[in-house]
DNA sequence: AAGAATGAAAT
DNA sequence: ATTTCATTCTT
């Protein structure tokens, strides 16, 4: 749209002093351009002024503040600054009287500062984008500029939230002691409430009808109150089911209205399409959703065509995997993007893929079928496989995706609250893929049990699904309390018992027929055939010896498969850009060769028993982290080189002896939240011992008793100048520098521009305290579907972490994170989810080892070269921390 | 305490 | 009626 500058001169112009943000230099001429609207808003279309995609960010000295909005249109930096003083005050009380509420007639009242869309609706209106003689009602204005605010891009949108900021902190100057306060109605939510029941009532009664219409059956008889006259006719009321048939269908029917009512409940106008309707492609939805877009649809050829070996359904690899051919470097920089109807999955994803990515394809026979046929884009797959929170839905593969935010992206609402007028695209659930898909089916997207509030209806996640396969399980698992297991009674159900995830049986009423009563003790064994990264792996096969007694089968097998694949999936380490120091993006280390690689991190969550069941659902988070740091010169980093063996070897602190090695793996359970009936449990860290009995095989042995661990990454990593220390705890810092990478790899804005974080780290009493705060924003080169890689799409991207550690390996509380824009996945500029998601995201990122501190050259300015270790060793863990255990 | 709900900001 | 922020309410 063309962009809308903040400046007014009709507005008595009362404060225009501290606020001026404004370059006064230039002007420049456009053709006119002209609004459309959006058929549900006013249906009109009309001329305004002209945009000016030349004035750009260049033509125009940044302002003090940093601001610079010459890029908002023709007229911005010219002689009347759009400073938000002519914007109209941003402050309460400047700006022309208003009707007020009763509430806040009193003199007293201080309104709150405007946001920076209600200074943009009010700049929008002041400017007379829309003229009188079109609309002048204020609602089917709002309706307007929502769509010009949602259509503005980032940049544009940054002067307004720079504004809002601005007026805010003036009104905190202004009203230092004001805290707004709003006053909850209990009488309007008493209203609400009863409308609401009794809206559900008419549905039920309609759907009975309908219902029983459909069957042929006479219409129910109304109610009426009983007389008492015994009379037949009351009798009927009381009980309006002639046969036990009819009845039970009636109660079927009821069940199945809570369980809509547990999904669909949600404040939503009429004009927010129901998820089916807003993604018709809507994998596996079982909503609505078609059934050919269905990984688990054994309809679908592809799933059909699959084998089984060890009980696990394997997928037939597709043989076109959208054209994509040759080696890694080159499809690691195809830009080529084809729109096309991928048959496989049923909606139009973008071929630009990891599908032949050997670390980001599953291995062969992977049961999760759809990551092996699924087209990702490439950004967003790599971001979302190494750690999917990086794409802003919130934790999706290391964390856990915000409740709300899962919800939302179910509902089709994506990041903001219902709104009439805004449809969510269907792109949405394309970016996220099956991640997005499984988090929201895994996460939350299962209708919420009747018992909570939406409080982690299960503890599956799904984290496991979008770094590794073997979050397929986890889907399995995931299965609400009343609601049908779409699979029981599949192949998958052998993988779920194979792999050993094991749901509630509370949460899971088809668990008989999904679960065993108990799960074989060697089920939690496994051999990982070929853990080189570069190799898929074929098989996973139970143990056949050295049975686990009790471990904590879900924990210790996802824990391993994990880890196993978090080489596969993290190793790539994207951010490498082709160029530097190597042919392939992912076949050089990046750095230094003695630099450590943030490759061996696995976080994800699972449900995690000791008998293997969760018999409360909770959301645990298990880290297993090796607490070495690795030796790249075993291998990592070179990853199509990469020896197991020699890795596993080169890892200090564990036995040579024979063929097997140790490896030690803090298992940090953090379990957090209820399990909707006000339990808590409190899972703690605890110490595995990893070791390999032949190369390339992986088992976690007994649990060893919790010892204290002193942890190599509490040592402060100093900063350095314009280098950003990626220390511990950065995943999505990590992936951040993915993004940017990407960004680079891709040709488009400098690195410098993607983000500044700033970290801090401190001690408190003992423990290590890492803030890490990223504020910047970041460019994101995503594919639009139509255009290619060099689309830029900046993402804003506000990350508050923080995490203790105790040292002890344990009891970390990770907290905290805020995305403010979620990159919708549709590539299109301007569409973005822009909804502040509050949440524990509950990872814990605590790479304790990896990421600990390399210069990040993507945030310098000039591309910095990667140092070696020795030009700044202080900054690096050099891997001889080896983890101290005091017994 | 996590997450949902919703008031309030301008007009 | 809109979007965003900041609170309260609910579990």
């Amino acid at each position: 749209m063309a962009p809308i500058r903040p400046i007014s001169t009709s507005s008595p112009i009362k404060n225009r002093s501290s606020l001026s943000l404004i370059s006064s230099r230039r002007r420049s001429i456009a053709p006119p351009r002209h609004y459309t609207f959006a058929p549900n808003v006013t249906p009109i279309s009309y001329p305004t002024e002209p945009a000016s995609p030349s004035s750009s960010v260049s033509s125009s000295s940044p302002q003090p503040d940093g601001i610079n909005i010459s890029h908002l249109g023709p007229n911005a930096g010219e002689d009347i600054p759009p400073s938000p003083s002519n914007v109209g005050s941003v402050l309460p009380g400047q700006s022309k009287p208003r009707r007020r509420t009763n509430r806040k007639d009193s003199v007293d009242h201080i309104p709150r500062p405007p946001n920076a869309f209600m200074l943009f609706r009010q700049n929008f209106v002041h400017q007379k984008h829309v003229p009188g003689s079109i609309e002048t009602n204020d609602n089917s204005l709002s309706k307007i500029v929502g769509n010009c605010w949602r259509a503005l891009s980032v940049k544009d949108k940054k002067v307004w939230n720079a504004l809002a900021e601005r007026a805010k902190e003036e009104h905190k100057r202004k009203y230092p002691h004001y805290r707004f306060q709003p006053k909850h109605d209990p009488e309007k939510k008493k209203k609400r409430q009863a409308a609401k029941l009794a809206a559900e009532k008419a549905e039920r009664e309609r759907l009975m009808r309908e219902e029983r219409e459909r069957q042929g059956l006479p219409p129910m008889p109304e109610d009426q109150p009983f007389d008492g006259s015994g009379a037949s006719s009351s009798a009927r009321t009381l009980d309006p089911y002639d046969t036990e048939q009819e009845r039970e269908h009636a109660m079927a029917t009821r069940r199945q209205q809570v369980r809509n009512r547990n999904f669909l409940g949600h404040r939503r106008s009429s004009s927010v399409p129901l998820p089916s309707e807003a993604y018709p492609g809507y994998p596996y939805s079982n909503f609505g959703g078609p059934a050919h877009a269905d990984p688990f649809n054994f309809a679908n050829p592809a799933i059909a065509n699959a084998s089984l070996t060890n009980g696990i359904a394997i997928p037939t690899l597709p043989s076109n995997l959208g054209g994509l051919s040759g080696p890694t470097s080159q499809w690691m920089n195809n830009t080529s993007v084809s729109e096309e109807q991928n048959p496989q999955l049923g909606f139009a994803a973008p071929m630009q893929s990891q599908a032949q990515h050997p670390l980001a394809l599953p291995r062969a026979g992977s049961p999760v079928l759809n990551l092996n046929t699924n087209p990702i884009p490439r950004n967003s797959g790599f971001g979302n496989f190494s750690g999917m929170s990086s794409m802003g839905l919130p934790g999706l593969g290391s964390g856990t995706m915000g409740m709300r935010a899962a919800r939302q992206l179910q509902l089709g609402q994506l990041g903001r609250r219902a709104s009439s007028t805004q449809p969510v695209l269907q792109h949405q659930l394309n970016s996220g893929l099956f991640n997005f898909n499984f988090a929201a089916q895994n996460g939350s997207g299962f209708p919420q049990p009747p018992y909570g509030q939406f409080n982690q209806p299960f503890g599956n996640d799904f984290g496991n699904v979008g770094q590794n396969e073997v979050g397929f399980d986890g889907f399995v698992g995931a299965v609400a309390e009343g609601f049908t297991n779409p699979f029981a009674n599949s192949a998958n159900d052998q993988t779920q018992r194979t792999t050993g995830i094991a749901a509630s049986p509370r949460s899971a009423p088809n668990s008989a027929s999904v679960y065993p009563s108990s799960i074989p003790p060697n089920a939690n064994w496994y051999d990982i055939e070929a853990v080189d990264p570069m190799t898929p792996i074929t098989s996973i096969h139970p143990q056949t010896s050295a049975p686990a007694p009790h471990s904590t089968i879900s924990a210790n097998n996802s824990g391993l498969l994990n880890h196993a694949f978090s080489f596969g999936n993290d190793s790539p380490s994207p951010s490498i850009p082709p160029n530097e120091a190597g042919s392939s993006a992912i076949q050089t280390s990046p750095k230094s060769a003695s630099a450590p690689q943030s490759s061996v991190n696995s976080t994800f969550m699972i449900n995690n028993s000791d008998n293997g069941y969760v018999e409360h659902s909770h959301q645990h988070q298990n880290q297993h982290q090796p607490q070495q740091s690795l030796n790249p010169s075993a291998g990592m980093g070179m990853r199509d080189s990469f020896d197991f063996t020699a890795f596993m070897s080169s890892l200090p602190g564990q036995s040579q002896a024979g063929t097997t090695h140790n490896h030690n793996v803090i298992n940090q359970d953090q379990s957090q939240s209820s399990d909707g009936s006000h339990d808590s449990y409190g899972h703690h860290g605890q110490l595995y011992t990893t070791s390999h009995t032949h190369p390339g095989s992986v088992m976690l042995a007994q649990p060893t008793p919790l010892r204290r661990v002193e942890l190599p990454c509490v040592a402060e990593v100093p900063q350095q100048d314009g280098i950003v220390q990626h220390t511990a705890n950065n995943n999505i810092t990590d992936n951040t520098r993915l993004m940017a990478s990407t960004t680079e790899n891709s040709g488009c804005a400098s690195p410098a521009d993607v983000y500044t974080p700033v970290q801090t780290q401190s001690y408190v009493e003992g423990h290590q305290k890492v803030d890490s705060h990223q504020t910047e924003l970041q460019q994101v080169s995503t594919l639009d579907g139509t255009a290619n890689l060099s689309t830029v799409v900046p993402v804003s991207y506000d990350q508050q972490q923080q995490q203790h550690m105790d040292g002890i390996g344990y009891n970390y509380g990770n907290d905290y994170s805020t995305y403010n824009a979620l990159y919708d996945g549709s590539g299109a500029s301007g569409l973005y989810v822009s909804e502040q998601i509050h949440g524990h995201n509950n990872m814990n990122q605590v790479n304790v080892n990896q990421n600990i501190s390399y210069d990040d050259p993507w945030t310098t300015p000039a591309r910095a070269q990667p140092r070696s270790a020795t030009t700044n060793p202080e900054q690096r863990w050099d891997g001889s921390g080896t983890p101290i255990f005091v017994q």
